[in-house]
DNA sequence: TGTACATCAGTGAACGCGCGTTCACTGATGTAC
DNA sequence: TGTACATCAGTGAACGCGCGTTCACTGATGTAC
């Protein structure tokens, strides 16, 4: 991890802000949001409450930083999986990538992808974090060739993408083809299908919905990927 | 909506209890559930802020009533549904009666299956009452015969059901199947496949998180539900 | 029917608490010449 | 190299706020005889 900051002063302004948001982040594990505070984040570091100001403007803006750092982990997390050749096995693997995430961090995800935080505003590059995190997803479907089931959603993607630039932009960066490719409507198809369907277990299973169900959540969200290849006709 | 308080004084404090709900539910839709404060509540109906201690024990405990409730009123949408025929018209409207009263509320579905309220003890009926809004899923799926790529999930549920008593239970009175009958293990597999994937899109959609992404949940929702039953093969 | 008492709803004052944030200030670190 | 100044990190005191909850009390409503 190399320290980018130039002078010793920049270089110890990250390693503060850096021990701020860490100590946030156990809060946030240990009582959720509203558990953050700024005073008791103070006192952990070893600094008084004002101090904190010279780093972050407002506890909403260091709330913002949160989310995005989570984004971000997430599709980092996202982007590490080897694709391998691609396929239905990049897309289980994507999948428990996903979802070997959010259970290592449910608060971190249940705060970007749960209960939206009342009155909170999220930050505007909220949109493009979250696209980063599915990129890989299109990736693997833009091989697809979708069951004739699937043809009233594909459809409906072809319309988003002639709508909507930036979505089009971002089908375009994670498959390399142009809007109006037919397998870039695939493609958005298929990841905005097995984005609901990784966000269902892996949601449930953060909140703690799924303890005493017994169930393995692993095998249902595989079968799940399974079935949705199948439905693509992934290789 | 009958009054089954004998006398006023119990009518009376029904309905104050019920009016104390209800504020507390309009608050939680405006601001979360940081925002459910017993002193502004008060404030609301007309009350000083001791007199709420007469209808509720504490914070928490009317807290918890709100998530009995809405646990309650999902089931009871559930439930209400006209199974018709039963197969696969029946789960598609379960699911979208699901979905329905979901978006109808978002603030309660949130409550009950989205980011745990920190520090907050679930009810211990909890349990009991999720089940209860699954329960219909159960008698669509009992008439199922899955896919050889289920197998794996349908032995898990086998398992599940000689362990555990009180699911077992739970299946035999939605299907009359005993638990070692092979259509409950089915059933089982169906419903704890059909809840997440139910949530995934109704959870996102609850949270906001569909907002500018165009496509049509409902249409995806459907379509889920669609590839599901022909997994299970249902009429 | 009236009377004596018990139960219950509701009040106002007060408690302690922790919070986010502002302000005027101090002392250390970096920069310009 | 030393000196003068600017920048920055951090402090302690204080602010106003809203919260959940307790307490001693009042007045209305119900119950028993």
């Amino acid at each position: 991890m190399a320290d980018r900051a130039r002078t010793p002063r920049e270089r110890y302004r990250e390693q503060t802000r850096g021990e701020i948001k860490r100590s946030a982040v156990r809060r946030l594990a240990e009582g959720g949001v509203e558990n953050v505070a700024l005073l008791r984040i103070a006192k952990e570091i070893g600094l008084s409450g004002p101090a904190l100001y010279r780093y972050f403007g407002s506890r909403d803006e260091l709330l913002a930083e949160l989310v995005t750092d989570a984004y971000q982990a997430l599709a980092d997390a996202a982007r590490a999986v080897d694709p391998g050749g691609g396929g239905r096995a990049a897309l289980q693997a994507l999948a428990a990538a996903y979802r070997a995430w959010a259970l290592a961090q449910p608060h971190l995800y249940l705060l970007i992808q749960g209960t939206p935080v009342p009155g909170f505003e999220a930050p505007a590059e909220t949109v493009e974090r979250a696209r980063a995190v599915l990129g890989p997803f299109l990736t693997v479907f833009a091989e697809g060739r979708p069951a004739p089931a699937l043809e009233p959603l594909v459809a409906e993607s072809a319309a988003w993408l002639r709508e909507d630039a930036g979505v089009a932009a971002w089908v375009e960066r994670w498959t390399g083809l142009a809007a109006d490719a037919p397998g870039a409507a695939v493609a958005l198809t298929g990841a905005v299908t097995a984005w609901p369907q990784t966000h269902g277990v892996v949601g449930l299973e953060a909140a703690g919905q799924f303890t005493g169900m017994g169930q393995r959540p692993a095998t249902l969200l595989a079968l799940q990927m399974n079935l949705l290849a199948d439905a693509f006709r992934l290789p």
